[in-house]
DNA sequence: GTTCGTGCAAAAACTTTGCATTATC
DNA sequence: GATAATGCAAAGTTTTTGCACGAAC
C-alpha cells in the first residue's frame, strides 16, 4: 500500500516548507512533486532511479539532475534518511515521524526487517564516548536468514 | 606502521594460493604484487585508488582492470572485507587473523576507528533471535565527530 | 528585481568489459 | 598446449556540475 494513507501530504509539505524558508530556499513545484511521489510510493526504500522512473511519463518531467538535487535536501531537512546496504547506489527512506530503526536484511530474499533497540542505543553511545567520539548518527544492518526462508529451506 | 610485520605474508600467499588452486585458477605475479602492496601499506581501510597509486611508479605496472580484478578474487578468498561507508566508491580491508570488529567514521576528517563489544555483539543476536532471524553477520557504523576535529573546531 | 532552481548535456568518479596478447599450470 | 590473467582503451553506472533560462519570493 502507498503510504500517502498513513503520512500526512500536507504536514511533510510544511514542514519541508518551514526549513527551505529557514535557508532561504524556494518550495519548487518539482520539489513538490517530489515529495508527493515519495509519498505515494510502495517502496520503502529507494533510490534516485525509482523516482527518475516515476517521471519518465509525466510532464511536466522532472529532471534527473532536480532529483539528486532535491534528495540532497530533503536530507538536509531531516525528512529523508541515506542508507547504504552495500549497492552501488545510494537508498533513501522517509524519516518523517518515525523513530530511529535500524535494519535486517535477508541475504536469501531480500526483505529488510527494522528493529529498534533503546538498549542498542545506549550502548553505541558508550562505545562512541568511550573513544572521545561525538556521534551525529549511526547505520546498522544485520545480514541473515529471515524467518519465512529459514522454513523453507533450513540448510 | 605497515603490517607486514604483523602479518606474514608468506602464510597469506599460501592461503591464497590454496584458494586459487581450489577454484583452478592462478597465481599471477600481480596477484603476489598485490597482496603484497596490501600488507606493507599504512592504511588499514583502502580502496583500488590506493593500490593503483601505489603502482604508479613501479614497473612493471599493475593495471586497474587487474586491481579491481583481483579484489574481487581475495573477497571471495576470504582474504579481503569488503565495507561500504556511504562513500562513492568500495573499500576494503585485510581480514585475515583479526577478530571481528566494527567501526566509527569522523565525518569531518574521514578516518575510521575500529572498536569491538562483546556486549553489542550478545545484544545483536537477541535482537535478530527475537524477530526468528539468523543472523549470518553484520556492518555496524557509527557517524560522527572524531576526538581531534572536535577539539579543532567544536561546533 | 534578486536570488535560487531547473533542464540539459557534458563531465566526473568509480568500476566493468571486450579483445588480442601473454603467463601459468 | 589449454586455460586463465593481463593491459589497454572503450563503455557502463551513478552522481555532479556549468550555464542560460525561468520561477519563486
Amino acid at each position: 500500500m502507498p503510504r500517502a494513507a498513513k503520512t500526512d501530504t500536507k504536514g511533510l509539505l510544511d514542514k519541508f516548507d518551514s526549513f527551505l524558508q529557514r535557508k532561504s530556499l524556494k518550495l519548487t513545484a518539482q520539489r513538490r512533486r517530489i515529495v508527493e511521489q515519495i509519498l505515494g510510493m510502495e517502496k520503502t526504500h529507494f533510490g534516485a532511479d525509482d523516482l527518475l522512473d516515476q517521471f519518465r511519463d509525466e510532464r511536466p518531467r522532472v529532471s534527473k539532475a532536480t532529483i539528486y538535487r532535491a534528495l540532497g535536501v530533503l536530507v538536509e531537512a531531516g525528512i529523508l534518511e541515506q542508507h547504504d546496504f552495500g549497492e552501488s547506489h545510494r537508498l533513501f527512506e522517509l524519516s518523517e515521524g518515525r523513530d530511529h530503526h535500524d535494519h535486517l536484511m535477508c541475504t536469501r530474499c531480500g526483505t529488510i526487517i527494522e528493529f529498534h533497540s533503546e538498549e542498542m542505543e545506549a550502548l553505541q553511545d558508550k562505545v562512541a564516548a568511550r573513544l572521545g567520539f561525538h556521534p551525529t548518527h549511526h547505520s546498522q544492518k544485520i545480514f541473515g536468514i529471515c524467518k519465512d526462508c529459514w522454513k523453507q529451506g533450513k540448510r
